[in-house]
DNA sequence: TCGCAATAAGTGCGACGGCAATCAATGAGT
DNA sequence: ACTCATTGATTGCCGTCGCACTTATTGCGA
């Protein structure tokens, strides 16, 4: 019994790490086609756009993005070397730097979305009926929820 | 409507993109608290001791891991380096090379197992019902199965 | 108000993995 | 039997990321 649910959790597990790492190549693949950015550049970006000021903290940024504070530093040196993005200092914690999308950033983005959302559909939502995805969408924020 | 489900898509992508994140990095911390092994070594030494044989080929490891051949060469090295798996040449393919468990690698194996699907239910199974579960494994293998 | 722990961001360092090129061996076509 | 495209694995090189540490700033507690 709890074997067999043991069993079944390793399968799902798995089968989120073959999917994740499958759909990440077939991603980055395609972006190479059709833009000069690396993905991790559209997720910071993309981050950003979903805030009302287009700007988020450093480490907002971590907490909703994919990487550690010190991997953001440097992310974000590589995309503000190319325009997209640009560091302004809060006034209100001098400690504090805002990470912020530039006008270009934003057409950038405009530019690339249809072409991104269709790989996406094309790699990942195409396989899934509304029922799997809906299912993805509970169970994956379960999950990031439960971070203590 | 279309817009509706391409918007349930991209928050069916992003989800799994954070729950393997986070997943992932709780993961490897437990794992270092009761071993000295990396995460992507037990990947690989489980894919290996699925087979009866307990070895594989390297190509045919980086189809089933989520490595890419280069990759896998380093990662090797390192494992067999530690004495956990053993290179053997193929007879019949001069070329080929097998990469097989050695005993202590199936020791060490043994000996983790229990601890690592601790963890695996921890920070996964445990937030999932069953209908959650089967409709991950269900969806992340058409995924994966779409590969052409 | 002083001191010190906590917090924000960045840096030195090292590990790791992918791409493209390379080397070795095979086998299909002539 | 010979050539050459193909396949299996490795290596050179480079970009990237995380950990632990550092520096700057804040604000809480005595």
């Amino acid at each position: 019994m709890t074997d067999s649910a043991d069993q079944q959790t390793q399968d799902a597990w798995k089968g989120i790490l073959f999917a994740h790492s499958q759909v990440v190549r077939r991603l980055e693949a395609d972006l190479a086609e059709y833009s000069d950015l690396p993905l991790t550049w559209l997720d910071v970006m993309n981050r950003l756009n979903e805030h009302p000021q287009r700007r988020l903290r450093v480490h907002e940024l971590a907490e909703k993005s994919l990487f550690t504070r010190s991997g953001l530093t440097r992310l974000v040196d590589r995309i503000e070397d190319a325009g997209y993005v640009r560091r302004t200092h809060s006034s209100e914690d001098r400690r504090g730097v805002y990470v912020e999308l530039t006008d270009l950033g934003v057409a950038k983005l405009d530019d690339l979305w249809p072409d991104f959302t269709r790989s996406i559909q094309q790699h990942f939502g195409q396989h899934l009926t509304p029922t799997d995805t809906s299912a993805i969408i509970a169970a994956t924020r379960k999950i990031v929820d439960a971070q203590e």
